[in-house]
RNA sequence: CGCGGGGUGGAGCAGCCCGGUAGCUCGUCAGGCUCAUAACCUGAAGGUCGUUGGUUCAAAUCCAGCCCCCGCAC
């Protein structure tokens, strides 16, 4: 089997890995192409580019396919299978159509729920109890195609965006693995997406990371967990020298009744009113700062209870 | 050369602008108080102030280079 990999982010990255440790031959590894990025707007290669560099692996990296040379690159490899994996450039149909026996894609939600850019994130901030990981033959539509396999993995009430990334990765690439094997013996099984339960997992804007206190307290929570440690939900609270900006990165909901933004607590521990209920802050980043639990945090933002932010 | 913050006893910070031999909170250890305690009181240990060099009678503090961490933007 001749296989075309492409992805972009870690999460494709791991799924990489096992195609990589899998029976077949990497044709090529297409991502998206090395962008000035970071501190110091540095050259930065993707995580899968980087991966495939070390093995030795030719990458290619296209802006897109909508011209006819990049399709004719793709179509001169003569790939059996594309696996595409949180790639970030849209495959027209004309792509699509390449390989042999089509475009398969890894996607980190249990569909038709959340299709698009951010299920993972998505998923914790709404609240469900569980997701998973799909493997779907592509179409041109978004996140629409036919199913053909399932891994179901259960949200947890501490989960991050950062430790179910890495559940549902893992998840992504032992499936990536089983897929394979159906592959080669031809028993692939197709399943439509049910028509019903549709939503979308929109890109999280900056705005809707900072943190609404007038939000019920799971709310704030899950907003806490869900982006975290990236992009980050925030606020911003005063202890004399101007509003300073804290990321909040693991938080719990707390009992406790107070007025929205209000500090329930700040001893060892923090805890702000919500507009219903509390929430419990276990570990926040002043800007410029690493990562501090809640009591370190406070021996250097002396907060107050009562006080409001 | 995108903008910016920071590296000070085990942890978190102040001091730096206006040079003059190190301070606070927590922790640790010892003792005391107490029915008891993560509470309180007293005392102690622990720091070449990221690193290299420069200016100076004198540098955590001023200047230059280097290393490391991080926020924004992307």
């Amino acid at each position: 089997m001749r296989f075309v990999f492409m992805g972009t982010p870690a999460f494709a990255a791991r799924a990489l890995e096992a195609l990589i440790a899998a029976p077949g031959e990497i044709a090529a590894v297409y991502t998206r192409p090395p962008q000035p990025a970071g501190r110091g707007k540095k050259e930065t290669l993707s995580p899968v580019h980087a991966l495939a560099l070390t093995h030795g692996l030719r990458v290619l990296t296209p802006k897109g396919f909508r011209k006819e040379e990049a399709r004719a690159e793709l179509a001169n490899l003569k790939p059996d299978v594309a696996i595409i994996v949180a790639y970030g450039v849209i495959l027209p149909q004309a792509a699509l159509d390449i390989p042999v026996h089509g475009c398969f894609n890894i996607h980190g939600s249990l569909l038709p729920r959340w299709r698009g850019a951010a299920p993972i994130q998505r998923a914790i901030m709404a609240g469900d109890a569980e997701t998973g990981v799909q493997i779907m033959k592509m179409e041109a539509g978004l996140d629409t195609g036919p199913i053909a396999m399932t891994r179901r993995i259960e949200i947890r009430a501490d989960d991050t965006a950062a430790s179910l990334h890495d559940r549902l990765a893992d998840a992504g690439a032992a499936l990536l693995t089983e897929f394979i094997a159906t592959l080669e013996n031809g028993s692939v099984n197709l399943t439509p997406q049910i028509a019903a339960g549709v939503t979308y997992a929109e890109k999280i804007s900056p705005a809707e990371a900072r943190l609404d206190w007038t939000q019920p307290g799971v709310v704030v929570d899950r907003k806490i967990r869900g982006l975290s440690p990236f992009p980050g939900a925030w606020f911003e609270a005063d202890i004399g020298r101007g509003p300073e900006r804290v990321k909040a990165l693991l938080s719990r909901v707390a009992s406790g009744r107070a007025m929205p933004g209000d500090i329930v607590r700040a001893d060892d521990r923090l805890i702000v009113g919500c507009g219903d209920g509390a929430v419990e802050m276990l570990t926040l980043q002043r800007a410029g700062k690493s990562p501090q639990g809640a009591a370190d945090f406070l021996r250097g933002f002396p907060l107050r209870a009562g006080a409001r932010i």
